[in-house]
DNA sequence: ATGTCGTCGATCCGACGA
């Protein structure tokens, strides 16, 4: 598979972002994107994108229910083998749109949109440790090596993460058993890619719409990208769109684009080395 | 920055969720 463009964004309504997501695709030219609380039933997404992202060459897999969560994939490097949701996982108490995976150049891709948890006395963080169980249990089941989870997790991995760390004190987001779920998920195999790129640096995705808080720089890095080994090792390029964030009618989150490098052992045909590397040892080809 | 934004119900604002 050739080099690959990877964006996460949770855009905050597909609908109130209309101009801004057709206007963004066509800007950065992303081959797969995970999009996240596109708040609208697969009719209406449908209805509104339909036509506009066929015409840009993208395949799509809506996952939504109407007024609240809702997921997709978009990919123009094949959408294969669908699966909606966290088979098993828990609701609240139905199951919501807060998951849906495909295969897409290679890659098992899945767009996430983790409970928010609202508060650690409240019920819906106790669904949201559940659903990240249930997270974690699904990318071991399937494996990871092949994985990428991307989206909005509403948990900063660590303190960095946070433009105050007093700020969330008693809140959401930064509580050890959040962490310690999102470390389990990691621990199948999954790296973030975005921490590994930017090991020091301060990195967030989100931030809140009131206050000025974006140009005060006072957010949070909660949209992540975790990918398997093999697919990290792939990592060229990784930055948040900030840009994404300035001017009229954005959403609160900033898109997270990955650019990966051509798979060094790839499945699309006869490669033929070039004469040089004929002989490189352990060239041989893998099946898959 | 408890001065925002988006959604919906049944409006021309108030609730809720983030």
């Amino acid at each position: 598979m050739a080099g690959v463009r990877l964006a996460t964004w949770n855009v905050n309504s597909a609908k109130a972002r209309e101009p801004r997501l057709l206007g963004w695709l066509d800007e950065r030219a992303p081959d797969v994107v995970c999009l996240q609380e596109t708040k609208l039933s697969d009719e209406a997404f449908d209805e509104s994108f339909g036509a506009p992202l066929a015409e840009r060459g993208y395949a799509v897999a809506h996952h939504g229910e109407g007024r609240w969560n809702g997921v997709a994939l978009l990919s123009r490097v094949g959408l294969d083998d669908v699966e909606e949701g966290l088979p098993g996982g828990p609701g609240y108490p139905h199951q919501e749109a807060r998951a849906v995976t495909a295969t897409c150049g290679g890659l098992r891709v899945t767009s996430v949109y983790v409970p928010n948890g609202r508060d650690p006395a409240d019920p819906h963080y106790a669904y949201k440790l559940e659903w990240l169980a249930a997270l974690r249990d699904r990318v071991e089941a399937a494996g990871a090596d092949s994985a990428v989870v991307a989206g909005d997790f509403n948990i900063a991995p660590a303190d960095p993460d946070v433009y105050s760390v007093e700020a969330f004190a008693e809140s959401t987001h930064v509580t050890p058993p959040e962490r310690e779920a999102l470390a389990a998920l990691l621990k199948t195999g999954l790296h973030d890619v975005t921490r590994e790129r930017w090991p020091d640096e301060r990195v967030f995705t989100y931030w809140d719409y009131r206050g000025g808080a974006f140009h005060q720089d006072r957010g949070m890095r909660i949209d992540l990208v975790l990918a398997g080994e093999p697919v990290a090792r792939r990592r060229a390029a990784l930055w948040v769109d900030r840009q994404a964030r300035k001017g009229t009618g954005p959403s609160d989150h900033a898109p997270v684009i990955l650019d990966l490098d051509e798979a060094p052992d790839g499945d699309i045909g006869p490669v033929v080395p070039p004469p040089s590397l004929g002989a490189k040892k352990g060239g041989s080809r893998k099946k898959s």
